[in-house]
DNA sequence: CATAGTGATGTTAGCGCTATCATTACCGGG
DNA sequence: CCCGGTAATGATAGCGCTAACATCACTATG
């Protein structure tokens, strides 16, 4: 008394099992079961697992598995054992290379563990970054890692309602349920300011662009430190929208220029824009310290190259994706990791522009 | 009469349906459908085909799966229809703009037609490559997008006896099976040295470095046009396996003085080298280019800024992303692309370095 | 020599979704 | 009023893999 309709098909038939190659034609571990003449878990075990099979067998099962151009497949792997191997990171920008060197840290910690970076561009907006939540969680990663610390609701929501294990990288969060790895930019913009008043600067600008929370805590920084040495000035604070570029901070030195601006030092938000600065000084030939000092921050490459050298303000940037990547590593292996918030701490480097 | 044994299961029991929440925790389409009253089916329809689920239902489906908190599990959703929705792509490198680039013109493509792209870096290596062709088509890629043409011959097995849609970006191939999007590398080395020429220059040298099949192509048409000028002198071509960067640059011009070199033009294999060697010229007083003229290739950012500014060849390598990202479209649509090789030219750009 | 222990392999069931076919309700035309 | 057609929804059966348990052969032990 089934609740299927009586016999129905009237036999059940040979059970057509027609195991050689999937729908996609590509072979199935079943496939190389029956080549090797054993079962398909011993297939799987050989592969993820090959400590549990013997290693004549293996070796069998493997070149059988080879020769045949099976490939394990992901998508069922995943399904069957709800580990999808994959972690998500999510950056603001590629084209920056500071987010770049982080995810080479980060690769350089999760490949060799097994782990792939599925890899999404917010474009420095937290909607983007909702959006981009939303999509990368149907691949049920086994961790996320996200560039700083300001997201929306919504995403707050999505994070802590699935419970994936979620490492913020950047900035750092007081939160003690939160995880997080960067450095103090706040404590970078003040560095860089006191250095400035040290050197007997006293009507220092800055220049922030894009706007986003790291640009604004080195502006707080910036101000902090003059705010206590009672030469805050707003005036000579630029606050652009504009998404960063050497063309930009060129631009800036003409509009500083045309704007008669009593500065003696400017400190850019970061070392593309004062790369820019520097390298429309020189156009227009004004002479850098002297005239004006110029300070950035990041510490790019081409910073120590340029005519005069760039001082600027070193962020740890490949040890922050390794440091996150490692920490969301204890985290998925359900380990406490040794901290919940770790400083990296920032160098900061004396050059000749200032 | 079944091939199984007997009634064996004395009855079929109360089939223990326990459909709320997954494993993982995660709601799953079962919840949300019973939730609404309705077969999964439906559920998936409303996500996959929404036009053939009535207005009203569909959106009784969206809002209970949102407030469920329910995600579609994408393994799930590949392991059943074959199709991960997912291209793989590999770079030579990440730090490299020209790559990064590329990248975006195709995420830009593959994005909004539901596409995402699984990026791996290859670090210029065929073998590093093939290994991550072996990983990445675990995850069933629906098309594949490689940078040049040099790969293995495991990985030409690999990716012939797939026929996953493959589409090979940067260079150009000639084999009509193969698809490509890029420029001619040699026209591109080519045309700087004719430019060089056409300025009078007559002992040009050029810096190799990396020694990818890419700049080995520029190094081609470089030596092709001195020939034809019967001005070409190996002694003048340096070849180092390093990867590029402006320090290699600027070193690259303290060893052309400590050699004594004749040349009154270097040509440099890519702009990270050419801006290097401009600022190590200006730190040592080397006039550019009256006493030596110095370009570079790609095209970068700072090179429209330096003093002088430097003489280049601009690739397109966003459209180049692009267009491969439009063919791997249409092949997974299984439409023909217009063409099956793309050439999308070069832009010689003179500025004040030569 | 019975027994528990260990190591290697197998059986079964089901992960969460979608392809395929089936079903139902409703419509207009002859 | 029957019929075929269409639009909306449902039932069933897997996709290819692995977790969990089962089995089997062999070893060490008292």
């Amino acid at each position: 008394m089934t609740t299927r309709g009586g016999d129905g098909t009237a036999t059940p038939a040979v059970k057509t099992r027609k195991p050689r190659s999937s729908r996609t034609g590509r072979a199935t571990m079943a496939d190389v079961a029956e080549r090797v003449g054993i079962s398909a878990i011993t297939v799987s075990r050989a592969f993820k697992r090959p400590e549990l099979v013997m290693p004549e067998l293996r070796q069998r099962i493997l070149d059988t598995a080879q020769s045949m151009g099976y490939v394990p497949n992901q998508a069922a792997s995943a399904l069957a054992s709800a580990r999808s191997m994959t972690v998500a990171v999510l950056i603001p920008s590629m084209t920056n290379m500071v987010f770049v060197e982080t995810l080479a840290g980060i690769h350089d910690m999760l490949l060799p563990r097994g782990y792939r970076a599925l890899i999404g561009v917010t474009h420095y907006s937290p909607e983007e970054e909702e959006r981009l939540i939303r999509t990368y969680l149907q691949f049920q990663p086994d961790g996320i890692l996200l560039t700083g610390t300001d997201h929306t609701a919504v995403a707050r929501t999505y994070l802590s309602a699935l419970a994936s294990p979620t490492v913020h990288m950047m900035e750092l969060l007081d939160d003690p349920d939160s995880l997080s790895v960067g450095c103090s930019q706040e404590e970078g913009g003040r560095l860089m300011t006191t250095h400035l008043l040290e050197r007997g600067y006293r009507r220092i600008g800055f220049v922030a662009v894009q706007l986003d929370p790291r640009t604004l805590a080195r502006l707080d920084g910036y101000r902090h430190a003059l705010e206590e040495a009672g030469l805050y000035d707003e005036s000579r604070v630029w606050r652009l929208p504009d998404p960063s570029s050497i063309h930009l901070g060129a631009a800036m030195i003409d509009r500083l220029m045309a704007e008669n601006t009593d500065c003696d030092a400017v400190f850019f938000c970061n070392d593309d824009l004062a790369q820019g600065a520097l390298f429309q000084c020189q156009r227009r030939g004004i002479r850098v310290p002297d005239q004006l000092a110029v300070a950035g921050f990041n510490d790019l490459p081409a910073s120590a190259w340029t005519t005069p050298t760039l001082t600027t303000v070193a962020t740890p940037r490949y040890a922050i994706g390794r440091h996150a990547a490692a920490m969301l590593l204890d985290l998925m292996d359900g380990k406490e990791p040794p901290q919940r918030r770790l400083d990296l701490g920032l160098t900061f480097i004396a050059r000749e522009s200032t």
